[in-house]
DNA sequence: TTAATCTAGTTGTACTCTACAGCTAGATAG
DNA sequence: CTATCTAGCTGTAGAGTACAACTAGATTAA
């Protein structure tokens, strides 16, 4: 049972560190995009388009956070807010191309720092840990629009 | 070399996910300890005692951060500042017992959380996935006191 | 020894991210 | 039609952070 404690102290503490420094060193790789503006941006391009309700649930941010933070998205030209025909109320946010161009350099410059990282692990290796990474982030308490806190 | 660049790209992926709702899920689960808080107090005990200058090396702040986040715990009374006896400038920061029995908690409370997220992974991948976050931790371009940026 | 430089830490200032509370306007249920 | 709900925005406040300027002690060079 040591063994398993042990297993579990490592995993924490380093993704516990991971987490720690990742702010700063996505600060340095590009100052232009913050993480989470990164992450707004990305999950825009993946679900081409969606409310800003969905951006604060789906990352566990106060609606005023988001909204603020497509503001200035918006006045950097990289979202642009569509009315949303089914409801008055709501806007439906979308990348624009200048966005879409953004992101795809952010994640060129995130996809290279990572490759360069991982450049000596052999493709088995990689591939058990993309699925471990997968089955722990998939077992978030409460993300993806499930039970919030 | 397709599958190489999906891990690649699932990893990528993954840790970015872990690290945005790090900081949240850490403010929820403890309120009054920040992540960085609790890593500088981790690395007080880890290391009996270092100097602010250590921490803002170790962990990629700036000084003026962690003077001010060291004034803090030292206004909770977690920390106290001991004149270093080599060098008339610098304190040696320690744990007080109040501030390693709020660390003793904080990582209880973490501890329970990660068990639980993890009760359900056989042994053997648990010990695996431990090797790789230390693995890729271990190659971070800008910890532990190597290559600054 | 004395002056120049370096180092540890603090303080002033400013900016970003975030939350909470309260608001507006449109939508929906009774 | 009124009451309630929902999407989003704004006022305000607080934490975390950085940069620049500063103080005081340490180190190096002349």
């Amino acid at each position: 049972m040591s063994d398993r404690d042990d297993s579990v102290e490592t995993i924490q503490r380093e993704l516990t560190a991971f987490a720690r420094r990742s702010r700063a060193a996505a600060a340095r790789m590009h100052p232009e995009l913050s993480l989470v503006s990164f992450a707004l941006l990305a999950h825009l391009e993946d679900q081409r388009g969606c409310r800003a309700t969905d951006l604060a649930d789906r990352f566990l941010l106060n609606k005023s956070t988001v909204s603020r933070q497509v503001a200035d998205l918006e006045r950097l030209g990289l979202v642009e807010r569509r009315p949303d025909p089914h409801d008055q109320r709501a806007r439906i946010l979308h990348l624009t191309a200048r966005g879409a161009a953004a992101l795809t350099q952010v994640s060129g410059h995130r996809r290279a720092a990572f490759r360069e990282r991982l450049a000596d692990w052999d493709e088995a290796d990689l591939a058990r840990f993309a699925a471990y990474l997968l089955r722990y982030n998939t077992s978030w308490p409460s993300a993806d629009g499930s039970s919030r806190v």
